[in-house]
DNA sequence: CGACCATTTGATATGGATCAAGCGATGTGG
DNA sequence: CCACATCGCTTGATCCATATCAAATGGTCG
């Protein structure tokens, strides 16, 4: 069970940027006090974001482009938590040091927004307390998900894997993937060759097509949900 | 990858228990809002706490014995979420119905707290939202280290285990397990032939000793967290 | 004591990892 | 514009960890 990846790390650091003071008008409606605040950056793909073990100063809203936070074993393996797509916020962390690293996959457009602003709003003003609480909430019903997809055969893990970026790219027809082969292993615990044979072998059952690499049409999805257990 | 647990619901239902008010006096001490509020309930070995679906209209607190949180697969495979021992919590999910089903693994007392009270509570006082918002960040990290847990090798995946196990239960000595050999199977995503082995295996090495079959001492932490990765 | 259930142990099968090579797209220098 | 190198991916062959199937063991409870 060993994989190698190779870690790229383009060193990329963002500066400590102060946000300008938020207004709390809309609180209320999704994020948007946490929006208000924020100074956006770019990165550049495979530019890494930040890495594990650093403060968490800062809490970050992908504005465009694709993330993955992700943590390296001792032993060299890369587990991918999660792929952090447009609109996504990460890097809200337990305590205060990250427990993963960030890295750009495509260019990317980042708003960043300090913690400790978050945190004093939210110690005054209530719904951005329980939108935090929110957030997290949902965080962890994702990774309640994908921790699921761990114990799931390979070919119940790439349909899966497939579904959930289709419905997340909100994307009709082709699902245009951001990420690499190796990614989509790490992301789902196979090899980078398990990945590409059961997209394969996807393909031969007419479940999906795959006419470029980065782009798969999802042909017969019911047979792809029947796959995801 | 089929794993096939018989399931026993010996169904124990728990009454619209209706919480006094709670006194706020003291919101900044662990938990302690929440814990004034709550009714106690016994439960049996192996009766249903919650099933799957059901709504989540209560959170609850284990004042002894120890819980399962699962989920049982389509094809009958069963994971298990989370063990819960003596002082967690459980049961607060992100939307209105539970994600998964709990049931007590030994016999239990539960404390029942009203989910509707302590939202009430949490829109008026800001420690008890960000208490829950706390209890939620706490659940996220033990779920991602978790899901760590589940790339590993058998090897790895039971020396973590007996770590965690040792650790949560504060034993002096011997680790007093209180789930099954299924139990803990379903915890790690393996067989219970798998974790036997493993187990025996690791006697073989000296590293842990199993004089009762639910008795586990760690003779060798530092091999088991050298296996641990 | 006898039956049952949980667990261990043994034999075999298999899914996915590993090792190795081939292929196709993209880019680069001549 | 074409040879050539490179990179990301696919395909093939083999191996191994863990699942599966099957049986033995031992602890518990009537």
């Amino acid at each position: 069970m060993l994989i190698k990846t190779p870690i790229r790390t383009i060193s990329h650091r963002h500066p400590g940027t102060q946000p300008r003071h938020a207004r709390l008008a809309d609180a209320a409606m999704q994020a948007s006090a946490i929006e208000l605040m924020g100074a956006c950056m770019s990165f550049a793909a495979n530019a890494e974001i930040y890495g594990e073990n650093e403060p968490a100063d800062y809490l970050y809203k992908v504005v465009s482009g694709t993330v993955r936070t992700y943590k390296v074993l001792v032993d060299g393996r890369r587990q991918i938590e999660a792929f952090h797509l447009r609109g996504d916020i990460f890097g809200f962390e337990t305590g205060d040091e990250h427990a993963f690293s960030a890295e750009a996959i495509t260019d990317c457009k980042i708003t960043v927004i300090k913690r400790s602003a978050v945190m004093a709003l939210a110690a005054r003003d209530i719904d951005v307390a329980r939108q935090m609480w929110a957030l997290t909430a949902r965080e962890l019903q994702r990774v309640q998900e994908h921790s699921l997809v761990l114990i799931k055969s390979a070919e119940e893990r790439v349909a899966g894997f497939l579904l959930e970026m289709a419905q997340r790219l909100a994307s009709a027809g082709a699902v245009e993937l951001p990420m690499s082969r190796q990614d989509i292993a790490d992301y789902l615990g196979l090899t980078i060759e398990t990945v590409s044979r059961t997209l394969t072998h996807l393909e031969s059952e007419a479940a999906i097509e795959v006419p470029k690499r980065r782009r798969i049409l999802l042909r017969n999805r019911s047979a792809l949900r029947r796959l995801n257990a």
